[in-house]
DNA sequence: GCGTCGTATGATACCGGTGTCAACGACACG
DNA sequence: CGTGTCGTTGACACCGGTATCATACGACGC
């Protein structure tokens, strides 16, 4: 029985060797290497209950036939994918870009793939549609950025088929490992005391809406920087807009048209501050000069204004990085750096030309 | 030995019947259908071989209890995924968030999910990065969009591997089946018409980088267009730039240092003319009054800049349903508007404030 | 009445992995 | 020297579908 031919057929080639026309499979590998498939899936699985000595033979000789797992039979088999789901309702497109960069900057190279799921909130459906994604994909992980971050439904639908989740918000949500914290409260208030070091004192604020945490700690910070220079924001000053140009654009009418009209506007993103800066222009001042704008984003729109907006910029690629180093942890291939295993990233104030001094 | 079963078992109204505590499979259709797996395999492929009566039996019963096919299985057994992959190499992330929606809005809800794979065409590992990409996940289909829709090595591999794809590129590259066409040089020729209507003779060009084949067909589409109305493409006023804001801005200042400067200029995309319009302004030329500038694309800088631009869009989320109706076809649910199966669309000039009569 | 189809269906072997559990050798311990 | 333990390995069922091929059956031609 125990008869072996101990053939060796050594393969010089380093590309994918064809087995029978096809790539090769677990099971070619195992024959080969006169090992069980259960051990070549230990050793693809990274068990530790693997002999130093086998492993390496087998591991030679995955890379000899240029032997990858098929993703399908591990998820069937395993019952989890290697997918990693991007769900969103995020209209700033350069957000999702980056943040779609920066999980596949993590997960490239690792056997992972990025599903991407728009959706929109207020759908009707919305927590099916989500429901049916993650039960049917049995998702490896799934990154929340804002605003959906925030729906604890969804996060629910989530816990409750035990699919792996990192939120990414301004502020915890949930205990630190499933949160990726961005502080906009500390940007808002940079912004406000960037402002009031320029000596502008009447100072107005345009705020996203309510459905967004953001647009709250936005405010907040903003408030709490007017405060550290013994300022308040006045009622008047104090608009509540929809994180849209357009509505950006009627935010600064309103502010324009008052009898006294602030000589700084902080805005809740870059959208509305480019709306307002628009109102501000149709009414005869000009930006930077009679009035100063701060925006948030520091999106493309930002530094290709005229002029440029001074705005508050966050790592998003780097959040994304954050995010998905989370998720997937110990699976990936390489070592992520130090940074990209912290739960905190801060915004910075980038001051261009839509500020400056407030005259005398 | 007390049990610490600390998980709630929370049931958020499920739709879906739960058998033995999981979902449905393939089997507990056929067992409660009383009929076999493969009788349902055909229900669930649309085989026409199942008799009508057969048929809606069983799909009641499916619809009752919830089921949906596991893709991984499918997958594993049929050696094809239902993945559409959307390869890209483009900086613009409005293109990109349009045309992801454009197929997402065609396949959500056939079973079909969007997996993206962003790449840099230039990157030495850029085609046996694609190949791993597309061997392991044996997609249903891929989308391409330019430029990487010109890189023949790419689609080389895709047919190697027998992968659907759709190229979508400003000429057709390839069999009508696989083309979407979007005729960009008509849209730079309605520009040019549009600015010699308006007077103007002196007319420059900025144009993107050769490697993309739209700067190719947008300059040649603009030199017709002169043509047209008798004038042509000055040399000095036919300048090559890289489709970015700062080449832009470059390109700009060199018009305005001529001493005659063109009272118009015809830029590849709206980030080079974005930063045309900054060079003239710069140069102390007001936009739409003494310089007349025209974009393509339509992102949303065109219309937030001051005075808004005039620019040429393409129909985005359009191209990406029509990319993913032709690669999916019957495959999917719902039948796909007359106007989604065709393979090709027509760019249309929008005239806002930053094109204006050429001055006497 | 019988052989020949074409249609409708099922039995069973896969697809390429993972999970379970038993087997096995080596070694320490009693 | 028997026995338990640990580290390592393999046999085999199983995941949830699809593919192949056989089979049952009514209709049809002769």
């Amino acid at each position: 029985m125990s008869r072996d031919m101990t053939r060796k057929p050594k393969r010089a080639k380093a590309e994918t060797i064809s087995f029978n026309g096809k790539r090769p499979t677990i099971n070619d590998v195992a024959r080969l290497a006169r090992v069980s498939k259960k051990t070549v899936s230990r050793i693809i699985n990274k068990s530790p209950f693997v002999k130093e000595k086998t492993r390496e033979r087998v591991e030679a000789l995955i890379k000899e036939i240029g032997y990858t797992p098929d993703p399908m039979a591990r998820g069937l088999a395993s019952k989890r994918s290697f997918l990693v789901g991007l769900i969103y309702d995020q209209p700033n497109p350069q957000y999702v870009i980056d943040m779609q960069q920066g999980i596949l900057d993590v997960i490239r190279g690792s056997g992972f793939e990025l599903l991407v799921h728009p959706c929109r909130r207020q759908a009707p459906d919305f927590l099916q549609n989500v429901r049916a994604f993650v039960e049917r994909q049995k998702l490896a992980g799934v990154v929340l950025p804002p605003s959906v971050s925030e729906d604890d439904a969804l996060v629910e639908i989530l816990q409750e088929f035990g699919c792996p989740y990192v939120r990414i918000a301004s502020v915890p949500l949930d205990e630190a490992e499933h949160s990726i914290v961005t502080h906009d409260a500390e940007g808002a208030q940079e912004a406000a005391e960037h402002l009031a070091g320029l000596g502008h004192t009447r100072i107005a604020h345009v705020s996203g809406p309510d459905t967004f945490r953001s647009a709250h700690e936005r405010r907040a910070g903003f408030v709490k920087g007017l405060k550290a220079h013994k300022l308040k924001l006045e009622r008047e000053l104090d608009i509540k807009a929809a994180y849209t140009f357009q509505s950006g654009v009627d935010a600064g009418r309103r502010l324009m048209a008052l009898s006294d009209p602030p000589t700084a506007i902080f805005c809740g993103n870059d959208e509305m501050a480019a709306g307002v800066c628009q109102a501000v222009r149709e009414a005869g001042y000009e930006i930077g000069k009679h009035v100063s704008v701060v925006g948030f984003d520091d999106s493309p729109l930002a530094s290709r204004l005229w002029p440029a907006l001074t705005t508050v910029v966050l790592p998003i690629r780097l959040m994304g990085r954050m995010a998905s180093t989370r998720l997937l942890g110990e699976s990936l291939i390489h070592e992520p750096p130090q940074e990209e295993t912290l739960g905190e990233v801060h915004p910075k104030l980038v001051v261009r030309g839509s500020t400056g001094a407030a005259r005398a």
